[in-house]
DNA sequence: GTGCAACCTGACACCGATGTCAGGTGCAAG
DNA sequence: CTTGCACCTGACATCGGTGTCAGGTTGCAC
């Protein structure tokens, strides 16, 4: 498929599409008049790819890691060093996020009655 | 006290507790020579509003939340929607990185014995 | 073969919180 | 009084992902 329907499969634009194949993120056959090409497997990149942003790595971390989310045997130490602080990371914000929570948990008990 | 050492006991940039103030969120009498005087309740405030930065509020809607955080009674239908919003927002927040958190486990699992 | 939609590259703009610099003033100690 | 540090304002820079525009090519349909 081409870039503007593989956007539209994974809701995301082609602006971006074309930023992840620049940071290394998503690969494309180039067809005759050097259009971009792409296979069915693209699609659940895509995906994971902007489930990873959502999650706060930055496109040089996911460029880290994607080869082994795909294929884990690559995995070197340094990898798995790159994953355990991401790891970490998001543990850390979860956290965060969770007392913010309570937080707002709090102050929204003691709005008035609009229940 | 003046804004370096409010700066020092809360961990922040005078920089950033300027922005903080021209942003609405904090406060400051000023003293002869024009210079910023805080009381001892700022470096609650401070914290909060940093809290509130890390869990990803805005300014603008931190703006809005912090006068019923410290006065519940405040709180008016408006202001308890915005506080809905952010904390459907916080939990979709959350579930995502708990997604992540768990594909990161996954590829982490299948690491090469660095354990 | 003509036209329009989709694509290409490259460049610049944006947002929001923060860093940083410049040029000037306040304040306390010597 | 002078020196040096803390403070003041205002402006511009940064980062990363994305929007958007310009100017040009491709591809499909009529």
């Amino acid at each position: 498929m081409r870039i503007g329907e593989l956007a539209e499969r994974t809701g995301t634009s082609v602006r971006s599409l074309r930023y992840y194949e620049q940071r290394g993120l998503l690969r494309s056959e180039r067809s005759s008049g050097n259009q971009r090409e792409y296979d069915e497997v693209a699609v659940e990149r895509v995906h994971l790819i902007r489930s990873l942003l959502a999650a706060g790595l930055s496109t040089e971390t996911i460029d880290d890691v994607l080869p082994c989310v795909s294929e884990p045997a690559i995995q070197t130490p340094r990898l798995t060093r790159t994953l355990l602080e991401e790891r970490a990371r998001i543990d850390a914000d979860i956290a965060r996020l969770e007392g913010m929570r309570r937080l707002l948990d709090d102050v929204i008990a003691q709005a008035p009655p609009v229940v």
